[in-house]
DNA sequence: CGGCAATTTCTGTATTAAGAGAAATTAGCC
DNA sequence: GGCTAATTTCTCTTAATACAGAAATTGCCG
């Protein structure tokens, strides 16, 4: 068995685990360490979004992790069925927010998490449009298309769809030009903040 | 009972419903409207979405209503209940898409939803961000707080859990920077797109 | 102050999704 | 090329959520 490098942990109270990590379940206990609450919470949030539980439980595990966890690490660690890991890294992989990587001298497959906050962020934000934003405008596309055919719809109405399905190319697009700007100048340009505001405002006076 | 000035539908081929717009049911008919359409798709998108069915339909009919409608008069159109009605509009009036308006000669409440897309858009985001973001940016660093006071962390772990809680606290004064930009202002930003994009570019390079 | 209309809260039901465990498939090894 | 370990697919159970209908409340009018 494969015994990877594992986390110092300094608990001289019990036997050193076998497996990385393997402290203790991430159940209802009464004092979680400051890694299972960072999980559970992201867990939980994950739920409020679109992703489920133990997807969002996943993918904060690897990526506190210092090292490539498998499988099975994964299964024991959150306390979630064996199955239920291997669909929701798929499920990551498909959102490229983990990877697969080798482990020498071990034949299971390894899961790392993307680290850069950055990257993840943006990863995030265009999965999230094109499986959420992307089939709403073609819809919309579709509704105004058929709109216009009608005579007895509401000029009003029409008016509406109109101005949504505007709205919605606008943002669109912007989003599109957002993406083409390389990580590490989006970076920037949001960490500088109000000084880019202050400078757009100008601009914005002198463009207008 | 009161007859608001109605919607002017040119169908000749049946009598004139009594009441705005009842041509028919949201079913699954085979052949809908195009608002009919517009109100199935946004009800969709809402439930893949945090927001369930009904509240998005609600909303996306009162969006496309030229006129105030009443709690019945949605009930009847989508084929809802009633009582679903009145807690989707509540919910709806709490992030301030739709509002209360008296409607003369009725003492039955009646609903009219911000129509200007832009609004609505920041609204959303707003809402969004205080329910779903807020909250874990707390979590995080309440996390991160107690992190700071185990010795059995590993560094790594460690380190991962700054940078997250950095991220977030970055995002999150970008965010409300962007939120004191006046709505009309960040609109023409918006729909300049790659234009200030450009600007940016070169505003970069003298500052950095 | 009684009666009625409108709205909301409550409760039970149905639909949907999440997750566990078993069964089946795949992939490396001797 | 069978054997074993690992992974995935499948199915069933359980839990969460949405929704309808009934009951209760609120508010207005005579």
């Amino acid at each position: 068995m494969n015994c990877s490098p594992g986390q110092l942990f300094s608990l001289d109270s019990h036997s050193f685990p076998s497996d990385i990590s393997v402290m203790t379940e991430i159940t209802n206990k009464a004092d979680p360490s400051a890694k299972e609450q960072f999980i559970l919470y992201w867990g939980d949030m994950g739920g409020q979004w679109g992703v489920n539980r133990s997807v969002a439980q996943i993918h904060a595990l690897l990526y506190l992790s210092p090292d490539p966890l498998n499988a099975e690490q994964i299964s024991e660690e959150l306390g979630i069925a064996r199955s239920n890991v291997s669909n929701s890294l798929k499920e990551l992989v498909g959102w490229r927010l983990i990877q697969r990587v080798p482990v020498a001298g071990d034949r299971r497959e390894h899961f790392v998490a993307e680290t850069d906050v950055w990257e993840m962020a943006l990863l995030i934000a265009k999965g999230r449009k094109e499986r959420e934003i992307d089939p709403a405008i073609r819809a919309i596309d579709l509704c105004v298309g058929r709109a216009e055919t009608e005579t007895s719809l509401h000029p009003v109405t029409m008016a509406r769809m109109k101005e949504m399905q505007d709205f919605l190319s606008t943002a669109d697009r912007w989003w599109n030009q957002m993406f083409s700007v390389p990580k590490a100048k989006l970076a920037t340009l949001i960490k500088m903040g109000d000084k880019v505001l202050a400078l757009l405002k100008i601009g914005g006076k002198k463009a207008g």
